[in-house]
DNA sequence: TGTACATCAGTGAACGCGCGTTCACTGATGTAC
DNA sequence: TGTACATCAGTGAACGCGCGTTCACTGATGTAC
């Protein structure tokens, strides 16, 4: 039963966009094809008319991700009222709220030590993802040169994801929202 | 062929710590328990007279990389010449040099999101780790109160395991480098 | 505009493979007498 | 101190299972005339 252009392209996005969300909850190792297809309301065979491989979805996965991450840094620094906009930003990205749920949030977080051994592709779109995350964030720092104002912003996105890693490792309620907190306080001051 | 205590508890030792740096390298789930042995010397079946299964071996893997970790990083804090704790354990840690191998350097930055997915034993496991290492660091910080030398710490943690997690997944040489850079001079101010 | 045919998204069974784990067995060690 | 036996670290074949992937098939869509 063939399916329109359009219905094809958008089956094919909701696959995408569901695993970019299942990889972030469970692994990208953890998260079987048959799996994403299932929760993506189909069955197994059909993945490949859609993707070459598994790691051709990881790569489109992780592009959705960052694509996602640019979009909400960009609103969310752009949105402030007056606050730096690291600031904003570290207000919304080291919450509790993120913390608790990785499917919605950070692919860079939740998926850190995996992207580390990614293959190539999917390593060279994560990396386009943080340039331009790293130009949008510059953009809104007004009153540092362009070069400072990278340079803060890569030191950021460094501090935040490191935070929000250990703060989903830590089993201590107490010392997983201090990392948050102290985290925040001091990029509020940077 | 029964083996002496000493020499089992020899080759208790050599899985664990060959199982520390084989995850590092490689990751937790894409290291098999056969592969391991062999790499270890041994045969897959003799693997649970030792280990009641792989996550009993991922817990005490944890338990050891951060027992390495603090020890480095004790080393690193206290062997400076005047400088600031934090600066000295960054110029470390923060090397191309430590980058390059994860295998024989921080569990954190090697298995970050890993970790936040693992059982509760190996999560608490790896937060005993931190709390230790905080506390150390934090004693290496004169001049701050106990307090702040230890939301300095985990800032500075935090910092590290993001830029080392994210300067390994950059497929740009040139950015890969700055990040370490940046957050090197920051922490070098901080 | 209507008809005939090629295309191809999606189905569902099947594939080989490597995983974590089990098991019967071996034989040197530690223990009981 | 010497002997007999129980223990258990390590071997290597085998297990069920779920993985990524393949394949013959279906049938609605898009295209050619």
């Amino acid at each position: 039963m063939k399916k329109s252009k359009a219905e094809t392209a958008r089956t094919h996005r909701r696959i995408v966009e569901t695993a970019a969300a299942e990889f972030r909850r469970n692994g990208i190792q953890a998260t079987g094809v048959n799996e994403l297809m299932e929760a993506a309301g189909l069955t197994r065979g059909g993945f490949y008319r859609h993707f070459e491989s598994k790691d051709q979805l990881v790569a489109e996965a992780c592009a959705a991700g960052m694509e996602s991450l640019v979009e909400v840094s960009e609103a969310t620094a752009s949105h402030r009222n007056d606050k730096d906009a690291i600031e904003a930003l570290a207000r919304r990205y080291l919450s509790t709220d993120h913390r608790d749920h990785p499917s919605g949030g950070c692919s860079l977080a939740a998926l850190g030590s995996e992207l580390a051994r990614a293959d190539d592709e999917t390593r060279a779109v994560a990396t386009a993802g943080i340039v331009e995350l790293v130009k949008a964030v510059a953009d809104q720092c007004p009153g540092f040169k362009p070069e400072a104002a990278k340079a803060r912003a890569l030191v950021a996105l460094s501090a935040m994801v490191g935070a929000m890693t250990l703060s989903r490792i830590v089993t201590d309620p107490e010392l997983s929202k201090a990392i948050l907190k102290y985290t925040k306080k001091h990029l509020a001051a940077f």
